[in-house]
DNA sequence: CTACAATACTTTAGGCTTAATCTATTCAAG
DNA sequence: CTTGAATAGATTAAGCCTAAAGTATTGTAG
């Protein structure tokens, strides 16, 4: 199907780094040019580390995520507290951790005073395995990142706390709680 | 099942907004903690426009984006230039571009010279649905970054540049083509 | 004690995304 | 022309993620 009759050719090569702001239009607003070069960065970013955990780890950023979050809580942290922590639904988190437990990784206590509750903490293999990973983790970003001098570093971080915070003040106002 | 003899109770409430970084620790290293603002930052945003495209226009990010890219080619674009610029892969694009051609908001149209591909456009529904959306998006980007000035708005995109930048050049020397 | 709302978690259905694999077509040798 | 590599898309299996609905437990009124 989808058979035509074809009259002009024109295979037009293309060059190679291409992304969602590369041609934005010059009357396209300040605004949204930051915002897709913003997204463009993280983006980059994020399938970067996804790949090398994948490749070097066999493991995903959510399960590294997670990990590296109950690494912080020794005594664990309760799936809702882990939803909230992660800014993700319960049913996520709930899934992931099923994975990890499995992999025995990580481990469901009971929450003593609630029966609805439950713990997760880190195994003893679990935190092993954390920190092999947290230690790669930490000299990949710190690689990808090192365009910057120490104090570009200092100012996007600054830049980014304001974009931060009035975004949760709008986003809270509107779908938030 | 999972039922414990309960005995010390505890139960701790916790502060609003949590999220990734914010309670990374001191000795983290400061690329570290830029990276997960840089994370958190992006998230929060994207969420924000998740939502407002999902209550305000029955739609996704996805493909809106998919369709603003096409909005700047009215000649169409082919998959394969599609999935170039959005970064994701050919079979994702697949797959969003059959949704909006059950919808009529997109066609393929068979390429000229070249029966492997296709070239895919907006349909004149489309065009108009989707400038209804990128009035409204782009309102929302500038609201939600309105906390900068604009000298902050130049300096942050400078920023992210350098980041983006450095990043191509070791994704592409590692896991790129 | 009973009813009812709230809370903690799980389940389900559906969309996004990827890597890997498959089909059809094009292109380059020989 | 034929063979085989490369390319454009589609398909598949699996994981992430969400919103909505479901289950069990807790807490609060009456």
């Amino acid at each position: 199907m989808l058979r035509v009759t074809a009259i002009e050719s024109s295979g037009g090569a293309r060059a190679r780094p291409a992304d969602r702001e590369t041609s934005a239009r010059a009357h396209d607003h300040r605004a949204l040019r930051l915002w897709l070069r913003l997204l463009t960065c993280t983006q980059l970013l994020e399938r970067h580390m996804r790949n090398l955990l994948r490749l070097r780890f066999g493991t995903t950023l959510p399960r590294f995520d997670l990990m590296s979050r109950l690494e912080r809580y020794p005594e664990g942290l309760k799936m809702k507290e882990l939803s909230h922590h992660l800014m993700v639904t319960g049913g996520n988190v709930t899934g992931i951790v099923d994975q990890l437990v499995r992999e025995r990784l990580v481990e469901r206590l009971p929450e003593p005073g609630d029966r609805r509750a439950l713990r997760v903490r880190l195994t003893r293999a679990g935190d092993e395995a954390f920190g092999k990973m947290a230690r790669a983790h930490e000299e990949w970003i710190v690689s990808v990142l090192s365009g910057l001098s120490r104090k570009e570093h200092a100012e996007l971080f600054r830049l980014l706390a304001k974009v931060k915070s009035h975004a949760l003040e709008i986003t809270e106002r509107k779908d938030g709680a």
